[in-house]
DNA sequence: ATGGATAATTGAAAATGTCAACGATTTATT
DNA sequence: AATAAATCGTTGACATTTTCAATTATCCAT
């Protein structure tokens, strides 16, 4: 016997804590599903020489939105010298091209490359599938409202 | 003029990059959710001396479930050396202590001591009000939907 | 009894996070 | 128009966190 106390029916011992007041915190509940997510992320992305970090920005690069690193920096949570080295790497291996803001020639535009492009289309897929088998205990349905409702909390609308 | 795109009437400049197709992946909106709630959360937590990570420790500590340092680090996604560097800080601020697990002497129970249960008491009024102020966009509904959800994804059940 | 596993611990190495300073450029003030 | 203040990307220093291998004590299976 390895557990101090015995587990509930049905209960994996691993889930033992589950009980635990934390487990109704929302801050604990995002950062565990979170990391559990991550492992099966970067797993995912490593076949493509990403990890989440670079794939998001690749992500970035290749929308129309014309995003310049401090923007990336912002939406991804990240101080900006660490999309300075971000992108150094994607650019290293011709993924993304830096170009100077049309209005502001301090920024730069990040954008893929024809090479960036097609990577990100085949790492999305692998991201996607990693996304599913994280969430896999929820319905379709759920997933669509889980995202609804963390995009909700983030920016107020779905 | 900072950005390079014109915004949408009724968009904050910081969220133009909305629009792209990573904020349609559930992992990067559970790690930017988590992330701003994070500052909050640590914030709130460090008028007790404590951060996101000890005060999950002191909260599992002060549960009825005899949790070991194995249990903990398994339950809150982290390797069992940074248990040991949290639990030492706790146990020198004789928040907790350790105790030999009674089925198991190589275990440790961790449990917390009369002054830890006090701290602990505060500090979840305040990481409470944290919570609060991170999921401010949504109704108190949506938080249940919410946690639901994550518990749901991790766990099976609600 | 012995050998193979597991718990906590230590310590080192790698990865990440945080922050201050700099040159180039833009914006605001006079 | 000239100057001052602010902003962007970049660099480098430093702290924190993560990851992993090795060690000792204890447990479990044969």
């Amino acid at each position: 016997m390895t557990t101090e106390v015995d587990a509930q029916p049905g209960t994996r011992p691993e889930d033992k804590l589950v009980a635990a007041s934390i487990s109704l915190d929302a801050g604990f509940l995002l950062a565990k599903l979170h990391a559990a997510g991550s492992v099966l992320n970067n797993r995912a992305l490593a076949d493509f020489g990403l990890k989440e970090r670079s794939y998001s920005v690749l992500a970035l690069a290749n929308s129309e939105l014309e995003p310049t690193q401090r923007e990336m920096a912002e939406f991804l949570s990240l101080d900006p010298s660490q999309i300075v080295a971000l992108i150094d790497e994607l650019e290293q291996r011709g993924l993304v091209i830096r170009a100077p803001g049309k209005l502001d020639r301090r920024a730069k535009i990040v954008s893929a490359t024809a090479e960036g492009a097609a990577l990100f289309r085949k790492a999305e897929a692998a991201a996607r599938a990693a996304e599913a088998a994280a969430l896999a205990g929820l319905s379709s349905e759920e997933v669509g409202e889980l995202k609804g409702l963390l995009r909700k909390a983030l920016w107020n609308r779905d």
